[in-house]
Order: C-alpha cells, then sequence, then structure tokens
RNA sequence: GUGAGUGUAGCUCAGUGGUAGAGUAUCGGUCUGUGGCACCGACUGUCGCGGGUUCGAAUCCCGUCACUCACCCCA
C-alpha cells in the first residue's frame, strides 16, 4: 500500500517551526492593534466570480492559478487565491463603511495557488496583511508602509528594501500605457519576443523583463512617473515626504509593477536580499477603484498582504517560553500511584508536568526527561512513599531536596 | 507551463558493474533508587517505482513518480 502524503506544495508546520508561527502571530497582533488595526476573518472559498471580478481575469493568478470546483449545486467557488477581495466583500455585504471614519482590518491566514513550488512558494500559503477604507490621504499609504516596515524591523529582520512606484489611475494611466506602447513598438526589433507580445498586452510588464536588450529598450522608455495626471503626483510626492517624517527608508523603483489589477495610484514592495528567487516578503497598494467594482459605493482602498513563509524564513530559531517543565520520576510500579496523584496535583496548580506511564526503570524517566528538557524531577521511590516526602531533583545541577509531600503546593507557588 | 539537480536505515550521507555501509538517533548491557561521558552489543532497508542492457545493476540506459532549485509569476 502507497503511504498518503500532503499534496504538492503544502506543508506540515509543527515544532521546531511551529513557534516560529506562533511567535509571528503573536506580533502581528501586537503591532496591528497599536495601529488601530482589528481582526476580520473570511470564509477560504468564496464565489468564484468575487475574484475574477475583482483581481481582474487577465491576470496570471486568476487565469492559471486558482484552485475553483463545483460544489454539489453546481456553484462555482474558488479556494481565495489572495484576502482583499474577500475583504471588501465582506465590508460591503455587511454594511461595515462609514462615511465618516475609516475602516482599519488586518488578517491571517491561508492562501491558494496552483504553482510550481520553489524556495518561499507553496500552494497552500499564508498571508498577513492590513486593510483601510475610506481614507484617500497619501499619510495613511505612508501609515501602512510603516506599519509593514515596522513589523519586519521588530522581528528582527532587518535585510530588507522598501520600494515605491506610483501606477497612476484610470485618469493619466491609459494615456500612459498608449505612450509606452508606441515607444516599445518603435524599439520592437530588440526585443524578446514575449517583450514584443507584452509592448501590445500589457506594455508594464516589459519593466520586468530581465533579458538584457528588454532592460536597455526599458531604461529608456517613457517612466510612470513623469507621466501621472496633477492628482496622482501631488499624492506621490506626498507619500514620499510623509516617509521621510515616518523614518522609513524607501527608494522610487519606477518598473514596480503589481500583478493584480486593481491598483491605483500608490503601490510598494519590501524586499529581501536572503530570500533567494522569490524575494518579494510583502507588496501591496492602493485600490481606490475596486470597491466600486464590486458593488460598493466610490470609496478608496489601500492595504498589503506580506507571505507568511517568506517571513519565517528570515527568523532563526526562537527559544521556547522557559516555563517551568517538571518529569514525575517513580522508582516502580509500587509508587505509580502515589505518583499520579502528584501529577494531578502539578496539573491542576498549573506547573507543566510530564509522567511516562509505561516508564520502566528511572535510567530510562530521567534520560526522558532529559528529552522533554525539564527543569526538575520529583522523584517518587518506596522511602519517600512510607515517609510521605517528594525527592525534587534540579536537573541541571543535580542538586537534591525532599520536601514534605503536603508543601508540594507551597514549593510550585515559590518556584512556577 | 519550461529547464536543471537529487531520490540508499527514523535523520545526515558514503558507496561508479561483483556479499548493501558509516555517523547519528533508538533499544539493551557495563550501572537492579537517579540522566548528560565512556566502552560493548543489537535493531532498522522493495537502494523511489517500472522496464531494459549484462553471467551479475544501488551503480549503465529508457520511462515514470516525488522532492529541491531556477525560469515564469507572485506574497
Amino acid at each position: 500500500m502507497d503511504k498518503i502524503k500532503a499534496p504538492k506544495g503544502t506543508k506540515d508546520i509543527f515544532t521546531p517551526d511551529i513557534e516560529k508561527w506562533q511567535y509571528l502571530e503573536e506580533k502581528i497582533k501586537e503591532v496591528f492593534n497599536r495601529f488601530y488595526f482589528s481582526e476580520i476573518r473570511t470564509p477560504i472559498f468564496e464565489h468564484t466570480e468575487l475574484f475574477s471580478r475583482g483581481i481582474g481575469d487577465e491576470t496570471e493568478v486568476v487565469s492559471k492559478e486558482m484552485y475553483t470546483f463545483k460544489d454539489r449545486k453546481e456553484r462555482s467557488l474558488t479556494l481565495r487565491p489572495e484576502n482583499t477581495a474577500s475583504v471588501v466583500r465582506a465590508a460591503i455585504e455587511n454594511k461595515l463603511f462609514d462615511e465618516h471614519f475609516p475602516l482599519r482590518y488586518y488578517y491571517i491566514g491561508p492562501m491558494f495557488r496552483y504553482e510550481r513550488p520553489q524556495k518561499g512558494r507553496q500552494r497552500q500559503f499564508h498571508q498577513f496583511g492590513v486593510e483601510v477604507f475610506n481614507d484617500p490621504s497619501a499619510e495613511v499609504d505612508a501609515e501602512v508602509i510603516l506599519v509593514a516596515y515596522k513589523l519586519l524591523i521588530d522581528l528582527g529582520i532587518n535585510t530588507i528594501n522598501v520600494e515605491i512606484n506610483s501606477v497612476g489611475c484610470k485618469n493619466c494611466r491609459p494615456d500612459y500605457l498608449k505612450l509606452l506602447s508606441e515607444k516599445a513598438e518603435m524599439e520592437s526589433e530588440k526585443l524578446c519576443s514575449d517583450c514584443q507580445r507584452k509592448t501590445k498586452t500589457n506594455p508594464l510588464r516589459i519593466f520586468d523583463c530581465k533579458n538584457k536588450g528588454c532592460i536597455e529598450v526599458a531604461d529608456n522608455l517613457p517612466k510612470i512617473t513623469d507621466n501621472l495626471c496633477q492628482d496622482c503626483n501631488t499624492h506621490f510626492v506626498k507619500l514620499k515626504e510623509s516617509l521621510n517624517l515616518f523614518e522609513v527608508p524607501f527608494f522610487v523603483n519606477t518598473r514596480l509593477v503589481r500583478g493584480l489589477d486593481y491598483y491605483t495610484k500608490t503601490a510598494f514592495e519590501i524586499t529581501s536580499e536572503a530570500l533567494g528567487s522569490q524575494n518579494a516578503i510583502l507588496g501591496g497598494g492602493r485600490y481606490n477603484d475596486l470597491i466600486k467594482q464590486l458593488g460598493g459605493n466610490e470609496i478608496s482602498g489601500i492595504g498589503f498582504a506580506a507571505g507568511m513563509e517568506r517571513v519565517i524564513l528570515h527568523l532563526d530559531k526562537i527559544e521556547k517560553k522557559n516555563k517551568l517543565k517538571v518529569i514525575i520520576v517513580y522508582h516502580s510500579e509500587n509508587e505509580k500511584t502515589a505518583s499520579l496523584k502528584i501529577a494531578k496535583r502539578c496539573w491542576d496548580l498549573g506547573l507543566n508536568a510530564f509522567i511516562d506511564y509505561g516508564a520502566g526503570n528511572m535510567k530510562k524517566q530521567f534520560k526522558k526527561g532529559d528529552r522533554i528538557e525539564a527543569d526538575f524531577a520529583f522523584v517518587i521511590g518506596k522511602d519517600e512513599v512510607v515517609d510521605s516526602m517528594i525527592s525534587i531533583k534540579n536537573m541541571k545541577t543535580r542538586e537534591q531536596e525532599k520536601i514534605k509531600n503536603e508543601d508540594l503546593e507551597k514549593w510550585i507557588k515559590k518556584n512556577i
């Protein structure tokens, strides 16, 4: 019989990695709460239409990477490939928007994309992120970038770069794309075949190409930041001022484009040199048209999403919280009952206690104590039972003391 | 979707055509009321799977699957 294995691109998470995940999750909650975000949890699957309408039919994510299936009533459902569309849907559906107050949410959870796995890329992966609705200011863009930056720095990750750009809006981007397409077409013979196609379909993507010829051409193509409308331009200037004010080091990368169609104005990414090929830890931007597009009012939005696996790759081993740990060691079956009673008292008092029921001799039990990294061993032998005592051995110093059985509570309170 | 590399003991790996190995982990003993060391001993395998070449294949060839990395794309 063949062993059943986890599906391609999925992973089990357990110790020692699970400690990193728990640490990261705590940090996320702490930092986001400080910035007045509250958590939102949305379903793991949604109607397929939410993503095709929200993210854009043409994007790779929607066109080739979604886990889409029919349920028993023939409804087309999709495992969420990202969370922004869901959060927007939830806000509209539950009428959460307040005309006079910005909404701030954060989320953590698994996402699903059908991709070939590699370092920092899985089919089931995890993202955390934030969304701010109903605040069109450039300052809040800077704040969102600050939160992301601060969280990473707080985690001790400092091999990072903050890159920002503006991708314009519906007023200026079409003109720019037309201009870009025309200019690229003039240099067409220097471009690779992929990029020749891109000049017609998605000229922005030429900036992504790593081909030498294409890079040369791209360097001389018009930059979006030189072709923004008045509104987008002042927004971008203000963003840069605010980032300086918040002391977030950044640089403008005019080649930065985002993969999801809903972005307008601000786009940003935080990358890390330590990651290898998938070097984006986190990416986001403003999406001022998305909410209307999904059936809501004309309400602005900005947010980012971070890849948790990619953050975890930066975390060194997390020391477990050194909560006091005890193993209860008994000499023979005769002392087992007395030992069980002591174990129960330990648990009731909140002490982290372990007892090995099939233990065998004491030597083995002490070895197990080493394995669970116990701080103390409570030793129960014939003498202890007769005298109503407990021998307590410090596993590190190997010193041993004897206390009265009835003083166990006292001892625990003192040492825990 | 494309390309490259790797699949041998629980783990890390050696073994390039001739009896499947080491380290480590585990278990037992020296040591029957006390663990970290030392020594001695034991267990563990469809050599990923299927086919081919050969007297003989872990080793060479073909196919296949899995994992890893890269392209692509993205977090």
